[in-house]
DNA sequence: TTTATCTTAATTGTCGACAATCTATTTGGC
DNA sequence: GCCAAATAGATTGTCGACAATTAAGATAAA
């Protein structure tokens, strides 16, 4: 299904709707990554006032997906080795807390929703095998579900709304797709287990060696395509 | 010495300005937890307009000192056993991977520096026994020193700017002192040493275990005082 | 030719006013 | 007397213009 997050607020205000486009366009490259951003260029390119445009570029700088310089201005990140090692790392640790909560916290009845959905992406993605959007979607659920599990808010906070957008701005721009899906998929179902039987310890172990492999499959395709 | 801050530019802006102005009243209850935020009140408060003020209150949003609802206005945030407890299990465990960190990338330099520092903490301190201010403005040193020396940015970003503030408002308003001085000191000598040592799994499990009794502490306090 | 300084242009930060939205009170109906 | 709807007030979100700062280019001196 859809993926879920807690800010999902429908967009309400102005700076709301431009902040959804100005994040989408980075994370998918249409704004390269290293590039200036232009205050009067993207108000006009968006056709609003400078005001809810600034407040648009605070909230990018929170997620990491803009650096600001007072006086000088803003540019998007530059996406580099070193960086997305600190970002797993973080996730690693960040994640495999979440698991241990989630096996802690978790309803039942959620922890059933999770398997079924598990249970849907095995089958779609058997259908639409390859298509990388259907696979990241649906690793991005999964890891979604099991952070909100955590219900820690401020855990949450900073996984969801400050940390994914760059996750998937790195998984895009170097075109993670690839012959992990079905093996992700097995890893899924092991760490829902291990929260099923409320085995919070071995719930976090499995998160930080899935998240692991996650990255030392990117660091192969960077080092093939050339850093 | 007096606290190092990762982004301690010096305050170039109005906004940057009053940010620390509002962070301040905050943090001490000048404003008190859960009362509501008047935009056009802070704005003649401190004389300046809206614009300056509200890009500081999207920063106050940013460190959890204030809640936000679009076209309904802010709040500062409410102090809770809940929140506290949230908060230091995302300590424990970030902190933890601070001094992991910390353990494999500090400068020998740097860790000679931290060792010179701890010992002039332990004079002071027996000089100004018991002033609270001290105690925790030394605490808090040790640990941002920890935390920067892990050199992961987006660690080092969550702890000093979004997690810090909030820390000492729960310290300063639940009036944090009380004989644990001399022992958190023991401690960090310990976790000092295992960094030192390069030990980062055990300078992971010091720090973990020094901030859980450090939240027991403040805990006992809260059902002492009663919440 | 190179470097340093000055000038100019563009960008960012701030301001005051207007429009849209929400909260609270009052009014009307049951 | 109580609940619902409408109105009035205040607050937030947005706009366009001005001020302050920075970056770039031109000019002059070494």
């Amino acid at each position: 299904m859809a993926i879920i997050h807690p800010s999902l607020r429908p967009a309400v205000t102005a700076s709301d709707r431009v902040l959804l486009e100005i994040q989408r366009a980075i994370v998918e490259g249409e704004i390269a990554a290293g590039s200036k951003i232009s205050e009067p260029e993207l108000a006009k390119r968006f056709d609003l006032s400078r005001a809810p445009l600034r407040e648009a570029l605070a909230r990018l700088e929170r997620c990491h997906l803009i650096e600001r310089i007072p006086n000088a201005g803003a540019r998007v990140v530059k996406l580099s080795t070193q960086g997305l090692l600190s970002l797993y790392q973080l996730r690693e640790t960040l994640e495999g807390l979440a698991c241990r909560l989630a096996a802690e916290h978790m309803a039942d009845s959620e922890i059933a929703e999770l398997r079924q959905l598990l249970d849907q992406h095995l089958s779609t993605q058997r259908v639409r095998e390859g298509e990388s959007y259907y696979q990241e979607a649906g690793d991005l659920d999964f890891h979604y579900r099991v952070i909100l599990g955590s219900k820690n808010d401020y855990l949450i906070n900073i996984l969801c709304d400050e940390l994914y957008y760059l996750v998937r701005m790195y998984r895009v721009q170097l075109g993670m797709n690839g012959p992990r899906v079905s093996r992700a998929f097995d890893e899924h179902k092991a760490i829902l287990n291990a929260i099923a039987n409320r085995d919070g310890e071995l719930a976090d172990l499995l998160m930080r060696r899935h998240i692991a492999a996650s990255r030392r499959n990117i660091e192969k395709q960077l080092e093939q395509t050339g850093t």
